[in-house]
DNA sequence: GAATAATAAACCGACGGTCGGTCTTTATAA
DNA sequence: TTATAAAGACCGACCGTCGGTTTATTATTC
């Protein structure tokens, strides 16, 4: 049957039919004809919003990477804030979450595909980083960190957490996450020139996130 | 026409012509049929020896992989270096280099495709870090690096350095590329509680790599 | 000379994508 | 206001490709 829609509300549609099945399935195994049956259209209509299923990927990163975007900008510009807090915002908002948006981060870092899962993390550095490197700017001012190159730094950690920490590409047992956790949140403190302990705080969200409840 | 040959040599060439195409086109973009061609085989001989076309991929990295393996055990056994040329050659040799396979990474760091090299870069972070661990472990016996947590941080090296360096994640201009690497030079020195300067040796593997002449 | 490995080739079904055309809405001119 | 035309949204049959299967035949090996 046919129903005919509004440009943007249709668009929204098949964007959240396909981001549900990008994200349960991942993106190869998800078919165009699923999302079509999901949102009781037809091949058509689908083709007339998007070029191809990679198009409509790239759609999805888009709008999560958007969403991530504007969270972010909003905390580095609160002036009541010190550059510390910030960063200690950002993180927990971008990484796992109990946002509704946060099940994508989750059901990311699974080995379900290759290709959306590159995509949303460069996406996502691509973002953070510059941001981030505002924050870093504005802590170096505030004497609590001491690094020479901001942006670069701040990607770097950003690709090496994320790899990391990403199921996709490890698989690793519950010890060695932690003391890869351990590990990290030294390094980021050697890396921003910040004071032993003051990213500690990563092990809260993390030991949130793994369910672990040892010291 | 029917030609029969012997296991190893008949999987041997599949592999090559496996591993061309991926390397050229993208695991994607390779069709099995590319290979049947190229190899001059049926659809049969392929399945006897592979049991799917990511089965076929595995292998292709699995057996780069090892030849990496072996290249830097021998490196990372040789009783007359010091840590830090372990360290110096053990990178060189992994990553772009002017060995024959070397053209492996370099084709590798490049948008094709995606699974590929995702397997490719966990497999070779996984085999390598614990072997430059062991050398990380000399180093600080040697007083050149100061760490506390050897294997976990040349992982977290190792991956950030892929990620912000790999084109199939990036891309960047010359310029951004060279900062990020002074700046990685740095970080890897403040990780490794290196002395400044040590790893300097990384940006002339730079300027071969890309071709650059400015200082 | 069976049994098993290796190869061939026809075949299958699913999937991404195309295409000609239809229905709906909106803008415009009479 | 209404006729009309253009634009936008949508339909669904169809197609080519591709990974994978099946069946049959030819070499090896013990």
């Amino acid at each position: 049957m046919r129903v005919t829609k509004k440009h943007a509300a249709r668009l929204n549609e098949i964007l959240d039919a396909a981001e549900q099945f990008f994200m349960k399935n991942g993106y190869e195994q998800t078919t165009i004809n699923d999302i079509l049956a999901k949102v009781e259209i037809s091949k058509g209509a689908f083709y007339h919003y998007f070029k191809s299923k990679e198009d409509a990927m790239d759609a999805v990163v888009e709008r999560i990477i958007r969403q991530m975007e504007s969270d972010a900008r909003a905390i580095a510009a609160d002036p009541t804030l010190t550059a510390h807090q910030k960063m200690q915002r950002i993180i927990s908002t971008a990484n796992i979450s109990d946002s509704s948006r946060g099940e994508f981060m989750e059901e990311l870092h699974r080995p379900t595909n290759a290709t959306l899962h590159q995509k949303s993390i460069s996406g996502t550095i691509d973002m953070l980083a510059p941001i981030m490197a505002d924050v870093i700017a504005q802590g170096a001012k505030e004497g609590v960190y001491h690094t020479a190159h901001p942006l670069e730094t701040i990607e770097f950690i950003l690709a090496g957490s994320h790899l990391v920490f990403d199921g996709g590409f490890f698989s690793r047992t519950p010890e060695e996450l932690k003391s890869r956790m351990n590990a990290l949140i030294r390094n980021i403190e050697l890396l921003l020139g910040a004071s032993e302990g003051s990213f500690a705080f990563l092990m809260k969200n993390f030991r949130k996130e793994t369910g672990m409840n040892d010291k």
